[in-house]
DNA sequence: GTTTAAGCCTTTTTT
DNA sequence: AGGCTTAAAC
């Protein structure tokens, strides 16, 4: 036998060998899917597939690295490193890269995350004159998103989006005409958003049918890691690449899909044998994972979906620990709780902070723990939320370097401006626009004399001037500069004086020179080891980085914090879950999205994303919620209805304890078998 | 009277 | 940290 399959359980081998045809792995949690698909890709290679040839999708950059560590073990580096292995966006980025010339943009395209795609249709909506009341501009920009994700151009929004109403048709000719600017805007600042990645390089497929074949050509193996959080665009692309020999093969868990509202649709995967009709399914059911107990009790939970395809979920492991449900009192004396069992474990049961994460439904729910952890100096971090690279001075900090490698960008220009320019905000930014778009100048050189411009007078103008030299003339001056990538952002940090002009403004600007020196830390280790690289491919890499890319930096001994979404793909040998109360989890946008009959698997869905939070556990599970919470706008108490999952586990696996205050350091912890019987 | 800056309240999930 | 209201500035 092959030896790498001794490394296989049976069903996992039988995956592991098909090389050819389409293969669906449906696959539970901790079934070993990820080790799977490696040991695949190994055995493709060993059999003689030339890895340049294998296209491997995975949902994070981290499981990408991940991936690619392994395979670095299994066989030899050079063999590896001609594997293309990254995420959607990852990999349809470097395929645009190569072809950018094509696509109505050039070399310094750079990617507008959602903020600023969201900052632009605002823009349009202004300069329309349209009011916001009519035109939301969040709602607006879900639209454009979702068009993208499901590759509808401007020209067919109406007749696809629009119900059969006159007011509706009028809503989204509108909004269409806002599409057709957006993407307008998109091309003259030489700009791609994210859905963009994707289409456009669907459009590039299609308007030229010779690149496509070339890359069909290329990956004549296609492989994609967690298929049930593929979206529309995605699932195109890779039915496209994997033709016409259709060697796909895909890995995924339908229990597990929680990304409906970035447009993610289960039925790729529920209906894989639709489109593949002689795939083969493999489907991977022992869990290595989880104890007995949190496997049985997951499994009673997920039971209440109707959309599941069938699949069982087992293992020979013991039961373990119970799982612990506790009612607290209220908000802090969960997060006390809480607090007291990590202590408990690191001191008396062996655990590391390390082995211990805390999950949530949203990141608001983290507060409690926030501002008590330190207390009780339980090192923690906490993952995605406002990440290192969206705090303020980085995001202002990055405007200006987008400036050096992209001139074009008039969003980042703009911004600039407002952030350099006292007494200047949109309404003056708007009568400059239009006072270059009306005399066909270009706003630098409006800049030289911004006083001709309406409502700007001697002082602003002055400061419009001062900003020109001081800060543009020396963006210009850097963009041409041959150096490395740190001197040059030093340089310019310095010769604008950001410390003075800019971060002494803004909040607590001690700790924001901290954070800026940790950038300049990051840019310097980013050009140790990627010597060849140019400050465009900095900005580049530094958009798609996610939440968990940020655990592989420091493996440091801390508990994580982070919400079920961020957790997907992680496990932990001890996890928390708080906050399981109705409104919370389920979410309250999702009970009124399914009583609103808007979507009617809402709730499903959020029971998947609990059913993801309990697997992540290997040995204990804890989930806790607050009996009372304060109410909005007042000190007022709520009474808190525990989440309805908390009904749906079976009561033998469960221990009850309801925690009170004793004393300011005193809490009393007492079973309580009655928490969870009143509805 | 128009624009900007400052202050208070609530927070879905993300590449 | 963003959105909305109100105070200050031009």
């Amino acid at each position: 036998m092959n030896y790498l399959m001794q490394h296989l359980n049976q069903n996992q081998q039988k995956a592991a060998e098909i090389l050819t045809g389409p293969v669906l792995v449906l696959a539970g949690a901790g079934s070993g899917k990820t080790r799977t698909l490696t040991y695949r890709t190994a055995n493709l290679v060993r059999q003689g597939v030339n890895p340049a040839n294998i296209l491997t999708v995975t949902f994070t950059n981290k499981a990408a690295n991940d991936m690619q560590d392994k395979m670095d073990k299994l066989l030899a580096k050079e063999k590896t490193k001609e594997m293309w292995i990254g995420t959607f966006h990852s990999i349809c980025l470097r395929i645009l890269r190569k072809h950018i010339h094509k696509l109505n943009r050039s070399e310094g395209c750079l990617i507008y995350d959602t903020q600023d795609s969201h900052d632009i249709i605002e823009d349009i909506i202004f300069e329309f004159k349209l009011k916001e009341e009519d035109y939301d501009p969040r709602l607006v920009f879900n639209i454009i998103q979702k068009a993208k994700m499901e590759l509808v151009n401007p020209e067919s929004l109406t007749a696809k989006f629009a119900k059969n109403d006159q007011r509706s048709r009028n809503y989204y000719q509108v909004v269409e005409k806002i599409f057709r600017e957006y993407e307008r805007v998109l091309a003259n600042n030489n700009s791609f958003d994210f859905n963009d990645l994707i289409k456009k390089t669907i459009e590039l497929f299609t308007n030229n049918p010779e690149i496509l074949k070339k890359y069909q050509n290329k990956f004549k193996y296609v492989q994609v890691d967690e298929y049930q959080d593929v979206n529309h665009s995605q699932y195109q692309i890779t039915n496209l690449l994997a033709q016409p020999e259709n060697n796909i093969f895909v890995v995924g868990d339908d229990w597990q899909g929680i990304y409906a509202f970035r447009g993610a649709d289960i039925s790729n995967i529920l209906e894989f044998e639709r489109d593949y009709p002689e795939a083969k399914i493999i489907k991977l059911e022992r869990n290595y994972r989880s104890s007995n107990n949190i496997i049985t009790v997951s499994n009673e939970l997920i039971k209440n979906n109707k959309q599941n395809k069938a699949k069982l979920a087992w293992t020979d492991q013991d039961n373990g620990a119970p799982i612990f449900i506790a009612e607290a009192a209220d908000p802090y004396i969960e997060a006390n709780y809480i607090a007291k069992r990590i202590i408990n474990l690191v001191n008396n049961y062996g655990y590391s902070y390390n082995d211990i994460a805390v999950l949530c439904r949203t990141h608001y729910q983290s507060y409690y723990i926030q501002r008590l952890f330190p207390k009780k100096r339980i090192p923690y971090q906490v993952i995605g939320g406002v990440s290192f690279f969206d705090r303020q001075e980085i995001r202002y900090l990055i405007n200006y370097l987008k400036l050096i490698v992209n001139p074009e960008d008039q969003l980042a220009l703009k911004r600039l401006f407002t952030i350099e320019v006292d007494g200047v905000g949109d309404v003056l930014l708007s009568e400059i626009n239009k006072y270059a778009r009306q005399n066909k100048m270009e706003l630098t050189d409006v800049f030289e004399n911004p006083t001709a411009v309406r409502g700007i007078g001697k002082k602003k103008g002055a400061n419009v001037v001062e900003f020109k030299r001081r800060v543009l003339d020396k963006i210009y001056e850097l963009r041409n500069r041959k150096m490395s990538i740190y001197h040059k952002v030093k340089e310019l940090y310095e010769a604008i004086d950001f410390e003075n002009n800019v971060l002494a403004n803004l909040e607590d600007p001690q700790e924001r020179v901290e954070y800026v020196n940790f950038f300049f830390e990051d840019l310097e280790n980013y050009q140790k080891y990627n010597p060849t690289n140019s400050l465009y491919d900095y900005l580049l890499v530094n958009k798609l980085i996610g939440g968990q890319d940020l655990l592989e930096k420091d493996k440091k001994d801390q508990v994580k914090v982070m919400t079920a979404h961020a957790a997907k793909g992680l496990e932990f040998p001890v996890v928390f879950i708080v906050a399981a109360e109705e409104d919370v989890f389920p979410h309250q946008k999702s009970l009124e999205e399914q009583l609103s009959g808007q979507n009617q698997f809402a709730v499903e869905e959020e029971r998947r994303l609990f059913y993801v939070a309990m697997t992540r556990a290997e040995k204990i599970l804890f989930i806790s919620f607050a009996k009372t919470k304060k109410q909005n706008f007042s000190e007022q108490l709520k009474q808190v209805i525990p989440s309805r999952f908390l009904y749906e586990l079976p009561k033998e696996k469960l221990d009850l304890t309801k925690v009170e205050k004793l004393s300011k350091t005193q809490l009393r912890i007492k079973k309580d078998a009655s928490i969870l019987d009143e509805i």
